[in-house]
DNA sequence: GCGACTTTGTGCTCCCGTTCACGAGTACCT
DNA sequence: AGGTACTCGTGAACGGGAGCACAAAGTCGC
């Protein structure tokens, strides 16, 4: 069923349409849950489970419709209809995103960027001019439900988040190292881009003994068995 | 112990670490956990939890020193020492990353930009040039086992990551909307930005009810239809 | 020194997610 | 038609993490 789709599977979704959109230029009509599961680098067992909360759209002793089961996940992800995008917070990373093509591939459309820095009011990134943070209910009310895209410094992203709940956003993605506070029924995902070199960082020192080989590292045939 | 961090626990610490940051500034020499933990928003029960997991560090009826708790976190992730990174991709996001402030705040040191286009070799990034992406066997001679960025499109992306590998990093950190083989003992994190949207999208498309300025708190029955 | 108070550290339970293993349904060959 | 090979869907076992509640341990006031 399309309703309560685990955390956890939701997640993989994604993972899944852009595997099938690889596959999908491959010919097959047809993927088999192995296939499909290796080139999302996941466990077989594991594909099948996150497919069945969506519903039964695969045929037993032949596999999943490849152009089907994209459509049924765009769906259920609510890809179906593009999705209004604004960014707060044109430095480095605002600049990033407000001209990264993944986003309009996936359904995203930018319809503005923000600053609160009155200098910036007026730069020109892409297509769009960037607009004073006071404009933001104008924008949303313009816009429609909208997702917020948090790219300030720490210390502003709350006061830009207070600011974007109060116009109406329920969805924010907060790329600040920053803890936010919302009020209930506002989604916040996180972020954090150095959080992720920390923990890589950990398993790298936790690894003693790594260099054995002579070489660095030869070029070892990437076959994940 | 510190030997065998939870992975969950691991994904706070980096989270812990800032509050303690932002605490110190505030001057006070011990938190408790339920100040630490409402700076960092998490359950109080869950952050003595983890802090367990490195050891004692607490003092009953007291709490934390924030300096030596401080310490202690950053030695368990490894941040004691300066790590250093390289970045493969100098589009929109390798840019964006190449001056991000955040890393070196962090203990992370940019210690080269690379890129496949020759005609990007040479160019300025901050304090960087861009360096053609055949020197990488170089670059990780030099400077040490270091952590690998990529930001380059999906297509380029398992290049890349075949080429780290070759070069002898063992932890990567991946933009690239694409799911990278690498032979055991290699480390991967994903950070695919769209899926973060896609996530926000799946949860904004249940929620029916419509806002309304009188502010939801209770338990309002989400009714279909 | 002693009792009251504060706060940590942790055993225990519950729940979510992963994985295995197998029944059920489909296609194809003889 | 019957048998065989293949693949999905899922019940059940398993493991890890979250949260509760409390005992242990320390501080403070007198």
């Amino acid at each position: 069923m399309s309703r309560g789709v685990p955390e956890a599977t939701l997640a993989r979704l994604p993972v899944y349409l852009r595997a099938l959109t690889t596959l999908d230029a491959g010919g097959g009509a047809t993927v088999s849950s192995e296939e499909l599961a290796t080139v999302a680098g996941v466990n077989s067992a594991k594909l099948r489970k996150d497919l069945s909360y969506l519903g039964s759209y695969g045929v037993r002793g032949v596999g999943y419709d490849v152009e089907y089961l994209r459509y049924q996940i765009s769906r259920v992800i609510g890809l179906t209809e593009d999705r209004p995008v604004v960014i707060v917070g044109v430095g480095n990373l605002g600049h990033a995103l407000g001209g990264y093509s993944g986003f309009a591939n996936r359904g995203f459309r930018v319809i503005a960027l923000l600053d609160a820095d009155p200098r910036r009011a007026g730069d020109l990134v892409g297509d769009h001019v960037v607009r004073p943070v006071e404009d933001l209910p104008d924008v949303v009310a313009t816009g429609g439900p909208c997702i917020g895209v948090i790219t300030t410094p720490a210390e502003a992203a709350q006061d830009v988040a207070d600011r974007l709940v109060a116009a109406g956003v329920r969805s924010i993605l907060n790329f600040a190292p920053a803890v936010l506070a919302v009020p209930d029924g506002v989604d916040v995902r996180n972020v954090d881009l150095s959080l992720e070199l920390q923990i890589l960082a950990y398993h790298e020192r936790r690894r003693p003994a790594p260099l054995a080989e002579g070489a660095p590292a030869g070029l070892a045939p990437v076959g994940p068995a």
